[in-house]
DNA sequence: TGCTATATTCGTCGAACGTCGAACTTTCTC
DNA sequence: GAGAAAGTTCGACGTTCGACGAATATAGCA
């Protein structure tokens, strides 16, 4: 784990492609349809079938694509929505995760 | 060119993690973006700064995600947006190429 | 002081992506 | 029929992706 907090880009930085991107795969997907349903959540709450790695490696790209907060509580890290997405894309995420089903 | 008509998948086939990776390039989102607005158009109409066999490879791309239908015209293709696409993704083309101004 | 749990980083691998140029096919025009 | 024009396909190249295991760092607990 990282010493200190997270690097999360300025929402100002995101694009669009890039966002979209990221929400082009299906676990990160998921991760992130779970998180606007069921909110915050803790780190182990996604029994995603992926080694730890793999799912490190997905949040890296949430975190940089500027779609989720990432704090630590602990030894355990804590996942969130950035609210500021919203006014970033608006609409965006309700369209897209509604879709998913 | 094909000697035949173009294959174009059926729209229930068409995933949403595809279609928002053929979404998240900017050549292919500006494509799809010119197309919401202003309609069908030939081939030569989109400017991009690409060779030819690059364009024609985004708008295979494009063609398997359901997002454009691809007619010929003689020796030229006419490009359109594939109507279904929004009974299948209902107001995701429109939000997301709002976003992308 | 260890030991355990949690998460990151690193190195690696095969697959896919984006780009190009060259060759090819089809159609139109002269 | 010959030539030009429009797209497609192919192979090549370098980059990125998604996956894993191993090694590492930090915090909590005994």
């Amino acid at each position: 784990m990282v010493q200190d907090a997270y690097q999360h880009p300025a929402i100002a930085d995101v694009t669009l492609p890039e966002v979209l991107h990221a929400l082009s795969d299906p676990l990160r997907l998921s991760i992130v349809a779970a998180l606007l349903a069921g909110g915050p959540r803790g780190w182990g709450a996604f029994d995603a079938q992926v080694a730890a790695s793999t799912l490190s490696h997905h949040m890296k790209v949430l975190r940089h694509a500027g779609l989720i907060l990432t704090t630590r509580d602990g030894t355990r890290c804590q996942v969130a929505l950035r609210p500021e997405i919203e006014t970033r894309f608006p609409g965006l995420l309700a369209t897209v995760v509604a879709l998913a089903e």
